[in-house]
DNA sequence: TCAAAACTGTGTCCGTCGGACGCTGTTTGT
DNA sequence: ACAAACAGCGTCCGACGGACACAGTTTTGA
């Protein structure tokens, strides 16, 4: 089963030598389900809906692909796109531009939030991301480990910064906006820290990507420079 | 709608005055939710399974609650544990204490990790960690808006390495570690950096969590001795 | 040349889910 | 005592993922 994963995300897809020319394929239903997952989010993503967008029935699907989970993890390696190239001269700014990179990409199909969760085998794509990240980090004096966790630190910030802005703007967000106001009216004083820090002055907002981005790379930079002086 | 949650979270539970005494309590059924959630995950939740745990039916959790998504705003709120009491001499400590704490929680009720994305309203105990980390940022030169990105910063990471750890030691976690490494085998040439960093000796593993808090707290740091020294 | 093998597409069926609606019985205030 | 208010439940619906068997189509080997 995990192994019939890999064979998809990885494995050449070689045509059938019998039997009639498969009507579908792989990229085809992937992109099919993109398209659905885009338009109207992952919840709205069922099998059904994707045969119907190729004008079969859901059961033909099943041809090629052994399951929803299967059907989403090729999804999710077709949507991301290329990793930047890096210049590869500095290393700050690599990571900076690699970071940027792909917040874009959680923008422009922001139901990769939700599939990029958890344990689960990359594809050659969203491998790439990480090799590149990886490589921007090259003989800086931190273990294989460290530069895995400093990817993974990184990934998790983008992550979240992309999770907060998704319902930005949004007439869902107004309305949870509202709801918070009402509840620090009424239970203000035993939240005063967080009361000051949301009526204080939007000085100029959006600035979360960059702010968490510099604090990472300045802790690095910290770790880096005591490394190189010991 | 919105306010129906804002009631079930925030607001008295008062008892109707007439007709029967209702048999079930919101606490009964958050505790039943949590129940299952954590012995069987959150997708084992339904209301079904609810209502079994508690000997009644599945509609009659409807007068109580009124849909599944409240119920679960309703357990994530009990399941999270009041945040530690900081201190509060130095802020370093304090933020470690309260990541570590936070970690422990998600490791306590992994399905937090599902709960607890996207934006929606929080309820008392929830926000109140944030407070806390707020508070311990307290007269640091930090503007609000800077305070409440590194909580997001924070949170976001210690909710990757909570994810990451969440399969550590399953099966089905090895099964994709010797998928991961046949890829590897076969196509290493194309991620030199990724196969060296894998394969680097794991030199005390399981520092991801202390690794990741160190470099932000260092972050921090240099933008507040930054403030300090202009 | 031609039948068998291999493969594709599909119709039907099942169990489970969240939830709407209305009925019945119980409790409480007047 | 009696009616209003409320709790619990039975029934129904549409949608979901998926199992399975069957029919149609193309290639291969004799």
């Amino acid at each position: 089963m995990a192994d019939e994963l890999a064979r998809l995300l990885w494995g050449p897809q070689a045509r059938p030598r019998r039997g009639p020319k498969p009507a579908l394929s792989l990229d085809g239903i992937a992109r099919a389900g993109i398209e659905v997952a885009d338009a109207e989010g992952l919840a709205a993503l069922s099998m059904q809906r994707v045969a119907e967008l190729l004008g079969k029935t859901k059961m033909s699907l099943y041809r090629y692909v052994p399951g929803k989970a299967e059907l989403i993890a090729l999804m999710t390696d077709r949507a991301v796109e290329d990793p930047p190239d890096l210049a590869g001269g500095d290393w700050r700014a690599d990571l900076t531009d690699w970071s940027t990179a792909l917040f874009r990409a959680f923008a422009q199909h922001p139901w990769l939030l939700e599939t990029t969760v958890g344990a689960r085998l990359m594809g050659p794509r969203e491998l790439s991301w990480v090799e590149r990240a990886l490589a921007a980090m090259d003989d800086k004096g931190l273990t294989g480990g460290e530069r895995l966790d400093a990817v993974v630190l990184l990934t998790s910030h983008i992550r979240g910064i992309a999770q907060q802005s998704r319902a930005s703007g949004t007439e869902a967000e107004t309305r949870l906006v509202t709801a918070l106001a009402g509840v620090l009216r009424e239970h203000g004083d035993d939240y005063p820290a967080t009361l000051t820090a949301m009526t204080s002055p939007a000085e100029g907002r959006d600035q979360a990507l960059t702010f968490g981005v510099e604090r990472i790379l300045d802790g690095l930079e910290a770790l880096i420079a005591r490394r190189a002086g010991s």
